[in-house]
RNA sequence: CGGAGUGUAGCGCAGUCUGGUAGCGCACCUGGUUUGGGACCAGGGGGUCGAAGGUUCGAGUCCUUUCACUCCGACCA
């Protein structure tokens, strides 16, 4: 391709909404463009380049492993997503709108129900099975906010694939199997990452795991151990049980007068008591599927941290929302001094794990200015689960060191989801012995253009991208100093042709403008390697540049094909 | 949804307080000079000033309504 013939607007100045690396790269490279803010980007022609490179790397390898690519209509009707129940359960992210007929239709935001329907059309009998099919479309979703280009935009490209199965183990062999074939594709995009054991979230389902770009400037935070193989997302990271040095304060059960210690921490002072052997009891409002909503108290140890997606998930709940002073009043709490021992009727109550079989606990008397001393949980029967937030320096649940917290970019995330969609859909196969039975599935996704995304983040410099071997939009860039000298053109052109013939994918710069200008563009755009043909070709000599690094070799003009055979 | 801002040329912005010919930088077009780190000179094109209504002889500027976008927070595969 010949720069002077493409499209690639590059800028000096950054959009002032970018703060990201690649946010900022990818416009002033001039491979996106943004379309009236709010989360959406058209793909100029270099965009394009990449994100096609970026999608043949996942076809070819899930098309390895066995998969199929379908494409399913982009347009939903609302009808399915309401047989699985997600049309209400989804929340505002999912668009919907309605036709000429005033028939409803949705935005596919993800497409299990789609993809189910296809497969209960056309898939009776045990013999067909298993099957893995996906697809590499357009996504929407309407996010709150979109930010950060295309690492959050409400349009994306994304790679979702289903799998169906006859028996839970067989979903499992596939579910390893797409895990093996996820991490070769990060592999040959050249990126950092890390999987991860992951909260399942809107999809449903269990045993899940993301796949996450190490980035500091990463969503996503990740609970990583440096003694093993563990990690997780902060969301559904677990940790040893923690003990405390401590001393229980000894005490026989009692009321005692605490004004004005309502926090943790005036507590922990009052009483000269280790955060350790206090009751922590958060209040949230739990919004339900059903529209209906109540108030509930997780209650923990003084020294740990809620994790509010745990505690969601350990109510069964859409959603968790702070709540006020004057709602806690309303159904009998006191704000400062709620105990999870001492509760109006109405009120649920969840303890985690850490408090069974407890002693020695300190907790709020829901009286003003009252503490209870001396609370045991010994053989107390309730609602246990783990809810606590894993700290840096909580120890490994698998090997006993101590965890430590990174960022992540999530890139990819698979899902056993089991018959959670097949049932209610209704997506049913008959079994040797010729009954029906739901069938098994599993779910898989990566997005594509936010891989983009974390490749920029993860491979650049001040000066622009470095795009890696299987992401870049060109080979090599030929960079032609001065068109006007006709000894650096006819070379450039001569270059341009046989490198062509031997079959890379070449950009010869040449436009009219200065060195400087196409240097700056050459680092900008982030070729992996350039051969900068300028002053010294009267010595017979060009220029070999490796972007990453931005390394120069001189070399003789009769040598250059070889250096570039060799290396790029 | 809470808080704070911004809407003026493709992009980045000034002009708004104090109403009176629509501006600047980058980008773009023409001609010339220049050619190893985003050149220079001269000339030029491009605007429903976010939208609607109002006040006024006159509104980018004042008033009312409205929409959009951005940032911080909450939320989020």
């Amino acid at each position: 391709m010949r720069f002077s013939r493409l499209l690639v607007p590059t800028t000096k100045e950054t959009p002032n909404d970018a703060t990201l690396a690649s946010h900022i790269y990818l416009i002033r490279g001039g491979f996106i463009q943004s379309v009236g803010g709010s989360g959406l980007y058209n793909f100029l022609p270099l965009g394009k380049k990449v994100l096609d490179r970026v999608r043949e790397v996942v076809k070819d390898e899930l098309d390895k492993a066995g998969c199929q690519e379908v494409s399913l209509s982009f347009v939903t009707p609302a009808s399915l997503w309401q047989e699985s129940g997600r049309f209400e359960k989804y929340g505002k992210e999912l668009l919907r709108f309605k036709d000429r007929k005033n028939n409803d239709f949705i935005l596919g935001p993800t497409h299990e129900e789609m993809m189910v329907n296809l497969v209960r059309q056309t898939v009776k009998s045990y013999k067909q099975l298993p099957l893995n099919l996906y697809q590499i479309n357009l996504k929407f979703r309407d996010e709150i906010r979109p930010r950060f280009g295309l690492m959050r935009g409400r349009e994306f490209l994304m790679k979702d694939g289903y799998s169906f199965h006859a028996t839970t183990e067989d979903m499992q062999r596939e579910f390893t199997l797409m895990e093996e074939t996820y991490k070769k594709i990060f592999r040959r995009l050249g990126l950092e990452f890390r999987v991860v054991e992951a909260d399942s979230g809107a999809i449903g389902g269990s045993g899940s795991k993301e796949f996450m770009v190490l980035a500091d400037s990463g969503e996503d935070t990740i609970v990583v151990c440096d003694g093993c193989d563990y990690g997780a997302n902060i969301e559904a990271a677990v940790r040893k049980e923690k003990v405390s040095e401590a001393e229980a304060p000894e005490a026989v059960f009692s009321k005692f007068h605490t004004p004005d210690t309502t926090t943790i921490e005036a507590l922990s002072d009052f009483f000269k008591v280790d955060p350790y052997y206090l009751v922590k009891t958060v209040a949230k409002r739990a919004l339900y599927a059903d529209g209906k909503s109540e108030v509930v108290l997780f209650a923990l140890r003084g020294s740990d941290e809620l994790q509010e997606v745990k505690a969601c998930n350990a109510v069964d709940a859409n959603d968790l929302v702070d709540i006020s002073e004057e709602e806690l009043a309303e159904v009998g709490l006191v704000a400062g001094y709620m105990g999870p021992t001492v509760l109006p009727e109405s009120v649920r109550v969840v303890f985690d794990n850490n408090l069974k079989e407890a002693s020695s606990m300190i907790c709020g008397a829901n009286e003003k200015d009252y503490h209870l001393v001396g609370n045991s949980f010994k053989g107390v029967e309730a609602d246990y689960h783990d809810l606590v937030a894993v700290q840096e320096g909580d120890l490994c649940a698998c090997c006993g060191k101590p965890l430590r917290y990174t960022k992540g970019i999530e890139a990819g995330h698979i899902f056993q989801l089991g018959t959670q969609y097949s049932e209610p859909l209704g997506a049913t196969f008959l079994d040797e012995n010729g009954k029906a039975q739901p069938m098994v599935m599993g779910t898989y996704g990566i997005g594509v253009s936010r891989l983009l995304a974390a490749i920029i983040e993860q491979n650049h410099d001040d000066k622009g991208c470095i795009w890696t071997k299987e992401s870049a939009p060109f080979d090599l860039e030929i960079i032609i100093s001065n068109i006007k000298d006709e000894e650096q053109m006819a070379l450039g052109e001569k270059l341009y042709a046989s490198l062509k013939s031997q079959g890379l994918d070449v950009l010869l710069d040449d436009r009219k403008d200065r060195f400087g200008a196409k240097i700056k563009d050459y680092e900008l755009l982030g070729v992996p390697y350039a051969v900068v043909i300028g002053k010294k070709l009267k010595d017979r000599l060009v220029e070999f540049v490796t972007r990453d690094g931005l390394e120069k070799e001189e070399t003789s003009v009769d040598t250059i094909l070889d250096v570039v055979r060799q290396k790029v």
